[in-house]
DNA sequence: TTCCGGGACC
DNA sequence: GGTCCCGGAA
């Protein structure tokens, strides 16, 4: 057992020892038809299955933060044949790795998962760490990627937790929603209970579950009839309460934000960057936008997260 | 046209 | 709990 860090609580703490024990025993019962589910509609993605190396699982990871598995292919499988391994990566212009995070959105994290990959080359033989506690402090990753990596590439035995897992097991196991928000220490513990003892087996609930609730428990019109554990499910029991309800989040419009005019400059940049220079000059950074001084804010903070650079102070270009 | 999910980091 | 981005769903 992989243990996520020293100060957890025993999970049965959490959910209580009778519970814990319940839902252990269901967690048993539910193993055969999900497995048997999994067996018949598990998406063949490149990634999977051991096809890829550790590194491989780690970018799939990075680009499926933000990203549905089906669109991160083609983004995926060119990434890999270009920079194969961390080392690669490490070497690789900054700006030729923006360019080829294309639309994948959050472009700061490819420049974590660069700086990720110059750790790995530098300290780690251009070996990814097999820890949690050594993973988790590299940049870009945080507990999610740390316990996917552990899980998917190496077969350790550690819960994944992510919102599609969280959904699939506060609906199975506790009948209610899970509202969002950051993982509770419920959920947590939960995962931890009910995950199967052997590890391979672990790894493929991980997946399987994952996938359940990217395919058929969805957040807002679950498909219950196709689910393969709708005869054991305590949400359907209960009728589905609250189906589709979610913690309210203060949520920022995009229309207009500084994210939106930063996203359209580094748009701009990657289509230029075929050029000899790649030079966007301000006056025609001005056409982008019509505020210049929320323009001139944006490119400021552009070049502090460094996905850009500023010329003579007076044209951006993807950093070198 | 608007709304919304997704994980890391602060 | 706010910020970072995008595309697909509503």
């Amino acid at each position: 057992m992989v243990t996520r860090t020293k100060k957890n609580a025993e999970p049965s703490d959490v959910v209580g020892v009778s519970r814990a024990a319940s839902a252990r025993r269901l967690a048993e019962q539910l193993r055969r038809p999900l497995f048997a589910w999994w067996d018949v509609h598990a998406r063949t993605l490149p990634w999977r299955d051991g096809r890829t190396s550790p590194w491989g699982v780690l970018v799939c990871e990075v680009m499926s933060q933000q990203t549905q598995m089906g669109r991160v292919v083609p983004y995926w499988t060119a990434w890999m044949e270009r920079w194969p391994d961390a080392a690669a990566l490490a070497a690789a212009p900054r700006a030729d790795v923006l360019e080829a995070w294309g639309r994948l959105g959050y472009p700061r994290r490819a420049l974590r998962l660069q700086e990720c990959a110059r750790v790995v080359a530098a300290e780690c033989h251009d070996e990814l760490p097999r820890d949690y506690a050594t993973l988790t402090a590299l940049p870009g990753i945080g507990d999610y990627t740390a316990s996917a990596v552990l899980s998917f590439a190496y077969g350790e035995r550690i819960a994944v937790v992510d919102t599609n897992i969280r959904r699939v097991l506060s609906r199975v196991f506790l009948g209610e929603e899970s509202l969002g928000g950051a993982a509770s220490a419920l959920e947590r513990a939960l995962a931890d209970v009910v995950l199967p003892s052997d590890a391979q087996a672990s790894a493929t609930w991980n997946q399987a579950v994952m996938e359940l609730g990217a395919l058929v428990c969805t957040a807002k019109q679950p498909a219950c009839d196709d689910c393969p554990l709708r005869e054991r499910c305590r949400f359907l029991a209960a009728g589905r309460p609250r189906l589709g309800e979610r913690r309210t989040r203060p949520r920022q419009r995009f229309a207009g934000t500084d994210r939106q005019v930063r996203g359209i400059v580094m748009q701009a940049l990657r289509e230029l960057s075929a050029d000899a220079h790649g030079v966007l000059s301000r006056e025609a950074a001005g056409r982008l936008w019509p505020d210049g001084v929320q323009l001139d804010r944006c490119i400021a903070s552009l070049d502090e997260d460094g996905l850009i650079e500023i010329v003579d102070g007076h044209g951006v270009r993807l950093p070198r």
